[in-house]
DNA sequence: ATGCCATTGATACAATGA
């Protein structure tokens, strides 16, 4: 396909509003030309998505918006998109758009933007506890399917003090919770794969700069856009990492791009 | 401990984010 007809790049990215985002996200996609992404964030209703401005790069697209808040979408360059689901199962009364699966080609995707859950403890806290159980038990359902699959977005979760700039500061932060990472971790120990940590077991990986004090300046960053594969793509992935430059453009949003490499 | 900045938008002396 794009980068190398041997492999598929998939990227995530939270782009913190899709219209003040546009540019950058434009010049991204033509930049690095992933085969597939997974957006969060487009803090847009449904009409106001970009969708000529995605399609005239080559790309097919679904999304689903929201008014201010939240809004995922996946695109797909020159490849069919078969919408599964726009809504995480579980709860009637959920109505953040905050989730999307599709078939693109063989590959699942599920692209995600978990709730950030501060202040914690609170009804934000607890209402971010509750989603990462029905993502627990709708991912149970997924690796029980013979299909590989790729779970990737802010998942507003740092899973281990490595993911941290500072460890001692984050402590109480709903990101950081005991709670958070515990439920973090229940993925992993179900099977899942943190694909960059597999690929980078010690190295200092961040995917968020805050906007304030500096922070990327600094490289106070934090590591909370992931991307979990089901064992099924283990032996297929041959790279990975974070689009870090990205961050450093004008008009950025505060997490930049994150990236895998599948084997065909 | 707080604010620091950025975005959307009953354009706010607000709400949210992480």
């Amino acid at each position: 396909m794009l980068n190398n007809s041997s492999s598929t790049r998939i990227a995530t990215y939270n782009v913190n509003g899709i219209s003040a985002r546009l540019p950058v996200l434009l010049k991204w996609l033509e930049e690095t030309q992933p085969d597939i992404v997974c957006l969060q964030e487009l803090k847009a209703i449904q009409e106001n998505f970009p969708e000529k401005a995605i399609r005239d790069l080559g790309y097919n697209v679904i999304w689903h918006g929201q008014k201010s808040w939240n809004g995922v979408a996946i695109l797909a360059y020159n490849e069919e998109i078969k919408e599964i689901r726009r809504v995480l199962p579980g709860d009637p009364e959920d109505v953040h758009s905050r989730y999307i699966e599709a078939f693109v080609g063989d590959l699942l995707v599920g692209g995600l933007y978990l709730p950030n859950g501060n202040p914690a403890p609170g009804p934000k806290f607890d209402y971010k506890l509750g989603w990462m159980k029905r993502f627990e038990t709708h991912t149970n359902e997924l690796l029980k399917q013979n299909v590989p699959v790729v779970l990737c977005g802010d998942y507003n979760v740092i899973p281990t003090e490595k993911d941290v700039y500072k460890p001692e500061r984050w402590v109480d932060d709903a990101l950081f919770r005991p709670e958070s990472r515990e439920a973090f971790h229940q993925l992993t120990n179900k099977g899942w794969i943190d694909a960059l940590r597999k690929l980078y077991p010690d190295e200092t990986i961040y995917t968020f700069w805050d906007y304030f004090r500096n922070a990327y300046g600094r490289d106070a960053g934090l590591r909370i856009d992931h991307f979990l594969i089901n064992p099924m793509l283990e032996n297929r992935l041959i790279k990975a990492g974070v689009d870090r430059h990205v961050r450093g453009w004008e008009k950025s949003s505060d997490h930049a791009p994150v990236w895998i490499e599948l084997a065909k």
